[in-house]
DNA sequence: TAAGTGACTATATCACGAAATGGTCACTCG
DNA sequence: CGAGTGACCATTTCGTGATATAGTCACTTA
């Protein structure tokens, strides 16, 4: 039958900040997106999406509940959303993104890597933390994203490995860490350090150790990157 | 008084099952046992447990099944046993010795540390994944235990901790492992490092990484361990 | 034509009575 | 007295019909 020829762009047209009203970014992964990737009513519905999201969590929360909150009908949402899951990977890669940004602003502005090194495992841990107990509807979003393997959450994981291995680079650059291991190597070894308490899904296995892991398991990377 | 050498049993007799008979099943903890822990009928029920938790999962097993195979009532069975649960963390106190076994045996014989530990890791990783691929239903005790923390996989973990700060101890007295950071801290933080790998709920969660895991992490490890 | 929707379907969830299960205890029997 | 149990209870689990939800599509309206 006819396909509905949606004249709409479904490619990636990422910008960054773009919205009006908004503080909520709306960065979309192609594929989660429809329709007008710009548009005020797509931003409603991410920031309809936000709060019930937070206050009900996601099972809790109806599509028809983000429809009324925001005035329209259940379907028109679909003009904008692939389906809920979409809905709920961009809210849970808003998330990420903003332990990213507080990763990102306790590395910046260190000088020497292997501070940096400390304060980004650090700070992982932590905001996590926070995640977890002060946001746990939200939490619970990211953790279903781990258990499927959503894209946003994949996506995260990568450039937090980005960003590891540019301090190791830049560690290498100043001569504080060694330089015979493979920089490849050495980023994914201590990836796999980390990555018990980056990953919302295992963090929550790690309780137990959050208070001391990042101080340990640092003091214990950092020896092995000594030149 | 002696071992009792479990003459028969009605039902099928699993190799398993045998080494479960003839090896330590006494090792019961306070207050998951009752009764007389060196006792024929106990050591059936153990069989019988083994057998069925096998075959068709924890959960799926009744109390009355496993009075059933071993021809006595459901009740006779708390004679020996406060609760099911407290057969499940029998059932997996020995899966996790049997692996705990599989690494000591990898281990015993190797002269050096560093290798020792390599080896450590490594049997660590596969006895895990070959009891997650291969008795799957085993292995989800073993996971429920790591939820609901049951004290074997304490006890267990526990042990592993203890082995690894052996290895460590050897590598200083060798020589092969540096001796300014405090033997406690090494090994914790260490420790930290392969839990991942030893827990069989944080396994499940690190499948895409056991290929390399054990070989780029005690690289690692070792790195940080030099002198 | 673009914005927007009511009505529809297939699947998932819920409520709830019925059946099953973990666990106890008074009791028998040798 | 000790080995062993049937009958019993409180709580879970299960089966099932009723309800709710995700998602689609033809359609209206301005």
């Amino acid at each position: 039958m006819s396909k509905t020829t949606t004249p709409n762009t479904t490619g990636l047209m990422v910008s960054a900040a773009d919205m009006a009203a908004t503080t909520t970014l709306a960065t979309t992964h192609p594929g989660t997106a429809r329709g007008p990737v710009d548009h005020e009513v797509r931003n409603q519905i991410v920031i309809a999406a936000t709060e019930h999201f937070r206050l009900y969590g996601y099972e809790k929360t109806t599509v028809s509940d983000l429809a009324k909150a925001i005035g329209f009908s259940k379907a028109y949402i679909y003009k904008f959303f692939e389906s809920k899951q979409a809905i709920g990977e961009l809210i849970c890669a808003n998330c990420l993104r903003e332990i990213e940004a507080d990763v990102r602003a306790a590395v910046d502005g260190v000088k020497h890597p292997p501070e940096k090194f400390r304060r980004m495992f650090k700070t992982i841990v932590e905001s996590g933390l926070r995640l977890f107990f002060e946001d746990r509807k939200l939490h619970d979003i990211a953790a279903a994203a781990a258990t499927e393997q959503w894209e946003s959450v994949r996506a995260y994981e990568e450039r937090i490995k980005l960003m590891l291995q540019d301090i190791l680079r830049q560690g290498r650059e100043t001569e504080e860490f060694e330089r015979k291991t493979p920089l490849d190597e050495t980023t994914a070894a201590i990836y796999l350090v980390i990555r018990p308490y980056l990953n919302p899904l295992i963090l929550q296995h790690s309780l137990g150790s959050t208070d001391d892991a990042p101080a340990q398991l640092s003091s214990l990377v950092l020896r092995s990157l000594s030149p």
